[in-house]
RNA sequence: CGGGGCGUAGUGUAACGGCUAACAUGCUCGGUUUGGGACCGAGUGACUCCGGGUUCGAAUCCCGGCGCCCCGACCA
């Protein structure tokens, strides 16, 4: 894409209403607009990484066998009735609502009622079983804080998969699994290393749970560290003697590290509370009714997304991992008053141009003309595409382009014919 | 939901109860520049969050709302 063409812009100073690393970067960048507290926009720099997040999980779950669905935003307060959970005693972050007609609906917060009565539907035998759904879908929670950005929101994206298992130990081989499929998401994002596997206490649905939680200041958590080798980590709410007995670990509180930081994700085993509830069965070999066996696995892109600038950034800008930045190559002209130089300069990057698009790489091209140099290279820092390339009139004497990586200081040289092999 | 702070051009800030609400930035036009938001000049842009009150006079003081940020609580 061409830089002229993008319709939004940077900005020198950061927004007097965020704090928060995250939300002033990719305000001032352009990637996101604030509507309200905890309600942001996604503009198309935005959106792009947004996207390639939400496809990195979307790979990720349909290699561990997920089925993508779309469920509804409104819901049926009798749905949610069937648990207890419409109650705002139970409840108190729900969106609710009225159709005309004077019916209670409510704004998805989750959805583990609405699918276990979407698979009365289709669950009857056990060689229905096991099998997994998830989504990728706006939730609404009605926060009585939002902050921190893109991490607190009260509209967010949400994966959420829903897995329906014969039995305890059906479910619990493909937990275990989930524990990986998730480190591997983390991998993709650039945050494995900071990522620890967090041992917290279950809520409602059963006695542990595991989040995912990600070492980082901006964090809402904290957690202490058990072993940072494998990556195991305690949320500090959580850590007591029962804990610490249940999981056979010998700690003491005072030993261990503490540290800060982000939930980016987490998993449940719901067992049979949402199962009974909807009256879930299947039939065994031996005919006879059991209920499904059920667990939900929640991740955030959007909450990632503020999670990875939270982990990715100087004092310039915002640095994008590879993976999931914007686009990979960072074009830019800086051109010459010497019109001979300039038309060989600009012809030079629109053929560089069109061969990276030829070859697929996603390139961003910044062909503004500007009054001053430094503006297109700030913004450029403040972007944080991984690879720039530089054209000018003192670069093509030489023939070459100069490369420079987001995250290293050091620049190079490259011939303009070799260009392609920096990439 | 408790506590604290704040609300003024698109953005960031200023203005004792008293001149036409100022400065910077952005944007437009003209010119000079060209490897880190460069320079000069001319323009443009505000129902000072909303509603009430006090006062000869309110951005400024008072009351009530709404919104934003932070700390805490909360976070199936």
């Amino acid at each position: 894409m061409k830089q002229s063409q993008l319709f939004t812009k940077t900005r020198k100073e950061a927004p007097k209403d965020e704090v928060s690393k995250n939300a002033q970067l990719l305000i001032k960048a352009g990637f996101v607009d604030k509507e309200m507290a905890g309600v942001y926009s996604f503009l198309p720099l935005g959106l792009l990484v947004l996207k390639k997040i939400e496809n990195i999980i979307r790979e990720e779950m349909n290699r561990a066998g997920g089925q993508e669905v779309l469920m509804t935003v409104l819901q049926d307060k009798a749905t949610w009735e069937k648990t207890g959970r419409w109650s705002d005693d139970v409840v108190d972050n729900w969106f609710k609502t009225k159709l005309k007609s004077g019916a209670e609906l409510g704004l998805g917060f989750t959805h583990e009622e609405v699918i276990a009565k979407i698979m009365k539907n289709f669950v009857s035998s056990y060689k229905d079983l096991p099998f997994y759904a998830y989504q990728i879908q706006t939730k609404f929670r009605n926060e009585q804080r939002a902050k921190s950005g893109l991490m607190r929101c009260r509209e967010f994206l949400m994966k959420d998969l829903y897995s329906f298992s014969k039995n305890k130990e059906e479910h619990e081989e493909f937990y275990e699994k989930m524990k990986d499929v998730y480190m591997k998401v983390f991998d993709r994002l650039g945050m494995g290393e900071k990522t620890y596997l967090t041992i917290s206490s279950g809520g409602s649905f059963s006695k542990y749970s595991y989040e995912f939680q990600t070492l980082s200041e901006a964090g809402e958590d904290e957690v202490y560290i058990v072993d940072e080798e494998k990556k195991i980590a305690i949320n500090k709410d959580d850590f007591n003697d029962e804990i610490l007995a249940d999981f056979s670990l010998n700690l003491k509180e005072s030993e261990l590290k503490k540290v800060k930081s982000i939930e980016v994700g987490d998993i449940y085993s719901l067992g049979h509370r949402f199962s009974e509830a909807f009256n879930l069965t299947y039939k065994n070999k031996e005919g006879k009714e059991e209920f499904v066996y059920m667990g939900s696995y929640g991740m955030s892109p959007t909450r990632l997304m503020g999670a990875v600038v939270e982990l990715n950034s100087d004092e310039n800008g915002i640095i994008w991992p590879e993976n999931i930045a914007p686009f990979t190559v960072h074009l830019i002209v800086l051109n010459s008053k010497n019109e001979t130089a300039n038309e060989n300069i600009i012809k030079t990057a629109e053929k560089i141009y069109k061969d990276f698009q030829e070859k697929e790489i996603d390139v961003f091209y910044d062909d503004r003309e500007k009054s001053s140099f430094g503006e297109k290279l700030k913004d450029a820092d403040l972007i944080g595409i991984p690879i720039r390339i530089l054209i000018t009139e003192k670069t093509l004497k030489e023939d070459s382009v100069e490369v420079k990586k987001r995250n290293e200081s050091e620049s190079k040289m490259v011939k303009v014919a070799d260009v392609g092999s920096v990439v």
